[in-house]
DNA sequence: ACTGAAAGTGCGTGACC
DNA sequence: GGTCACGCACTTTCAGT
């Protein structure tokens, strides 16, 4: 796979804004249209940019609460189980397994405080799940893509 | 703020793909182009939309370990101080204040386990920071945008 | 092999109904 | 919200280095 620093470049510009012209991408790494366009079509064909999309603000949509919880599962749970069971709460934006004392860690969006108890009850409910601990989200410091340099 | 099931399905194939014209986004929703172009400016400039941009996948840059840090800080660390220092590091891609024991949440993509041993040592040496408490992601099982639909 | 240039099609954009 | 018209962007093809 080739990653040059046009490729980084080019990708930082796409992240801050995805609409901007071929031609204005061009003249700000010095590469024509043409140019640009061959280099991103090979981007996302070599699954560095898996797609062009919109970012959302949870809080204009009306989530309010964030928190993480983490899982404590019976013995021998299956990932796939797991996956599942949160593919099937919306409220669930976030999820993974990993090493330490918990099982997997999950982050959850929420309208309000009651609603993310809700989602709470709803994941304890599952038959895999032992026990659950949770941490409210107080305040975001830092959001942002994976960096493009190495 | 408005937000009918219009809104929602536009959104949607948005966040989906974010290069469908309006014209072919009109015919799925029901609407003209235009139409649907008013709509996206107006969920732009309600703050719905933040941003269009480009989803990077992080293992075809190289990251390939990803982890949690859980910051233990001194008596009434200010959040500013938490957020200078994350934002000086790049491969912190996520960063909160919490409840619970821990003060502050950290999600951090490395190269490899020695970047990662790294970036956990120049956390460390924060001034700030008393303690910290790792955990790997294992698998990562679920990663999607906030939900549109309330 | 990768770049730049040109041509035709389709799209974004704004004004008007 | 729909229709229309203008200008620009995307896309492909072709040729140069």
């Amino acid at each position: 796979m080739r990653w040059d620093p046009l490729d980084e470049k080019i990708v930082t510009l796409l992240v801050a804004d995805s609409r901007r012209s071929f031609a204005e991408l061009g003249t700000e790494v010095g590469l024509s249209a043409s140019a640009v366009k061959r280099r991103v079509d090979r981007l996302r064909a070599d699954g560095v940019i898996t797609a062009f999309t919109v970012r959302l603000d949870p809080a204009a949509l009306g989530w309010t609460v964030e928190g993480y919880v983490e899982l404590y599962c019976r013995p021998s749970t299956p990932p796939a189980a797991i996956r599942r069971a949160c593919a099937g709460l919306a409220e669930v934006v976030d999820a993974s397994t990993v090493s330490g004392d918990a099982d997997a860690l999950v982050r959850i969006l929420a309208a309000d405080m009651r609603h993310f108890e809700q989602v709470l009850e709803q994941i304890g409910a599952e038959g895999f799940v032992e026990r659950t601990k949770s941490v409210l989200v107080l305040s975001p410091l830092i959001r942002r893509p994976p960096p493009t340099m190495h």
